[in-house]
DNA sequence: CCGCATCCTAATAGATACTG
DNA sequence: CAGTATCTATTAGGATGCGG
């Protein structure tokens, strides 16, 4: 017989770097980050402009850093078109595409219990 | 038949307050509340001073600070015993159980993906 | 149109000392 | 033992204007 389920703890280091747990909160964190993701995943993809209409508040400085990290993290891919006047359009990463439903999920608990 | 299936947005709300899951990432954000977490859980119930020694580089003012707000947002329960000398527990609420499972999602998916 | 550079402010986190 | 109080440092976020 167990006398106990051996469980998986929600952090594997001791000091929390390292830990994937942490590493995910961080990558979507911020101020902007979910709204942004949010805002791409409706639209399949989105043009740099749209982003910053969509976006009520979000000014160019936090839009195109948040965007730089999103693209280094691999959650959003950026194309470039060297059209005239230049166009820039953002889609989600078949890994983003994967995170999404267990953000839903914690949407779905934040909804029912805060 | 259906051109687009009827998808469930990240975030309701317009600028992302009132979004249940930008509330959830704002309770466990933070640089502590996960490691927190992860030593109640581990422990089941848990005094200040435990805390204090597992969790390595946590000072005093993080760690009552981040109790407090635990606390507040109903994941943490505090107990206190008026022996000489004092003794307080902490120990997770059902609500925090509950969300454990979808933590763990997330850390595997991180695991898996960063 | 799509950003970057600079400067500035606000929010978070840490150090240290002290108390019921 | 389990915290507070105060002060300082660090980081995140914002405003504004310029450039390819």
């Amino acid at each position: 017989m167990k006398k106990d389920a051996k469980k998986e703890p929600l952090c594997n280091s001791i000091a929390g770097e390292g830990c994937g747990l942490k590493k995910v909160i961080n990558i979507v964190g911020g101020k902007w980050k979910i709204m942004i993701l949010c805002v791409i995943d409706n639209n399949e993809t989105v043009r740099y402009g749209e982003l910053s209409r969509s976006i009520a508040g979000i000014t160019n400085t936090m839009l195109a850093n948040s965007l730089k990290e999103l693209e280094k993290d691999g959650l959003v891919e950026r194309k470039m078109y060297n059209e005239m006047p230049v166009r820039v359009e953002y889609t989600l990463t078949d890994k983003a595409r994967s995170l999404i439903p267990i953000l839903l999920e914690l949407k779905k608990w934040g909804e029912d219990n805060l």
